[in-house]
DNA sequence: CCGTATCCACAAGGATACTG
DNA sequence: CAGTATCCTTGTGGATACGG
């Protein structure tokens, strides 16, 4: 996994370890919606590159967030699924979504812009 | 505020950028607990250098999740309390403990360790 | 007691190009 | 289509020392 031997202080830590990456939240809630190829997450988070894509499924994966199925054909067809840990993390996302949307509200004369609100 | 300006693709990376420096969620867990001068602090995080506990306090009252009680007196004596803002990020923080909990328990023979289980 | 000033190391993220 | 291989930039956290 992509914690290997890491000494955290909480499990507040652990937790946010795990889907704290960059493009991590934004992965898992798309694949909430359901199964999807490569090409299509790619799509759907659109300035992300294909390498750092690539990075950030690799580590859900290794942290068992992520199903990764390999179908032998040509062109090649990757499908991309939550597991058992990746779906029960979803309530946690939906919380900070709702937060964040309430926080921005709050703090808006502040500055905060959010591109795609709700997804 | 330490988010000037920025720009997020949804309210879960503004969530996440306001929650996820390396000693905030601590920071407001013991909080949640109960006023803290600077000290009680630092002793409670015990590995954390004052520089960062600094640095990630003024962060956390810059996004208004903390608020700062300095008191004029000498020695200096400042206290650190949630504000609104940050009460109402408690119960994600609670939900990641125990989510943490969960996964560290099916995941424990991959070799993850937490120091202090439950702060 | 509480905080700032310097300086530094390192990993995470990204730009770009190439391949089965 | 779905990946690697390289190289590079940046920010975040930290060590250390000093100051009101």
């Amino acid at each position: 996994m992509s914690l290997p031997k890491k000494t955290f202080l909480c499990e507040k830590e652990l937790t946010l370890s795990v889907i704290g990456g960059k493009w991590k939240p934004m992965i898992l809630w798309h694949l909430g919606q359901g199964t999807k190829r490569f090409c299509q997450l790619k799509k759907l988070m659109s300035p992300v590159t294909q390498k750092i894509l690539t990075t950030q499924l690799r580590e859900l994966e290794d942290d068992l967030l992520v199903h990764r199925e390999v179908y032998p054909v040509y062109p090649a067809k990757v499908e991309y699924s939550l597991t058992e840990h990746g779906e029960s993390i979803i309530p946690i996302l939906r919380m900070m979504m709702e937060w964040g949307k309430t926080y921005k509200e709050a703090v808006v004369h502040y500055e905060v812009e959010v591109k795609e609100p709700g997804v």
